[in-house]
DNA sequence: ACGCCAAACTTAACATTGTCAAGATTGATA
DNA sequence: TATCAATCTTGACAATGTTAAGTTTGGCGT
């Protein structure tokens, strides 16, 4: 859609809109800030107007990653009926996320974006959707709430970064995602460590 | 050093060397091809004659980086005398390394070289270092063996990961990191899930 | 209603990068 | 010792992120 003003109306949100798609399409190597602008018809910086660099677009990309993230997590955690059933939704959630959307994902969990101390939006859509996480598993942990939690959110996220990575054999469908993730997390003692 | 020669006689060692070094220095973000060739003191293009493009050079320096890898987990694993004490070593190792080599831990796991099927030296160092990790846990995992290490596998990765990216807090000393992952790995359940 | 101004957008340019093509150099091999 | 293939260089191209300077225009105060 071309537009007729000058003035485009809402740049801001059809940037990150188009980055999104454009991730989708062509991975984190095709996603350039020029790409972008062409995408939407506009100029090669015209983005500046509203970002400071890159960096700061890729950031407001990945904090619209953040909302779904949790969003998803939230959703299949809600099937479940008691705390243990509700964890394991979390973590289907979080990898299945991490499946159907590999770039965005790892753009989410970039080094170069995570230390954007500055950005207030990315890091609070980034605290809030792991919140949902932390709270999770808070219910179901027992004496050693603050281990599990650590270990079963460390354990969700190296499944999903090892299955992108194809270090772990991929699931084909998402039942067999939730069989993995159940198996995995089924090696979790809620109650504390043995000895 | 300059060279005397018009052949540099092993440019093909030194860019993987002077590689490793601009990364630990620069980081990712100022690993280019032409300044590791202007590091090595030789022309853009050089790099040419030994390596089919940039991503090749990336794969042969994370190579390296999978060679130190299992190296660490295994001075750490020596350490331990019964196989669970070894298991704790091997993912210090795993975790210790991230911290130490964060740039190349980042490289060595970065999606485009994970999918070079093609390099058969990078897969190799790769299997041989997740394989030192693997025969650890094939040790200790009791009956479930097998969703006992990949829990353990995703456990500390996801732990290296998570701390690479400042969402866990870093500890300060090597202790400190002994000891989270100690805590962290001591809700591991050995003898398969409870019900 | 009108003039102004700051925000939004464009054009032009620069340095840097990955990569290719074509040529120069040279060590080893026959 | 002549040659040839591997190694290295020069030159060039397109793409990218970013800055500087100029243009357009919507909305505000008067």
């Amino acid at each position: 859609m071309a537009r007729s003003s000058y003035h485009h109306g809402d740049l801001r949100s059809a940037l990150v809109r188009e980055g999104l798609a454009l991730l989708e399409e062509q991975g984190e190597a095709g996603l350039s800030l020029r790409g972008i602008a062409r995408r939407v018809g506009v100029s090669q910086t015209a983005p500046y107007s509203h970002f400071a660099n890159k960096r700061e677009l890729l950031a407001a990309v990945a904090t619209v990653g953040f909302e779904r993230f949790g969003r998803t997590m939230q959703r299949e955690a809600e099937a479940g009926t008691n705390p243990s059933d509700r964890l394991l939704g979390l973590g289907v959630g979080y990898v299945l996320f991490a499946l159907e959307n590999p770039a965005l994902f790892r753009l989410m969990f970039a080094g170069d974006l995570s230390q954007l101390a500055t950005n207030t939006e990315f890091q609070a859509a980034a605290g809030d959707s792991f919140g949902v996480l932390r709270d999770g598993v808070g219910a179901f942990g027992g004496s050693q709430s603050d281990s599990v939690s650590t270990a079963a959110w460390a354990l969700v996220h190296g499944l999903a970064e090892l299955l992108l990575n194809g270090r772990i054999e991929r699931p084909e469908s998402p039942d067999d995602v939730r069989a993995l993730v159940r198996r995995v997390l089924s090696v979790l003692n809620p109650s504390g460590p043995m000895k």
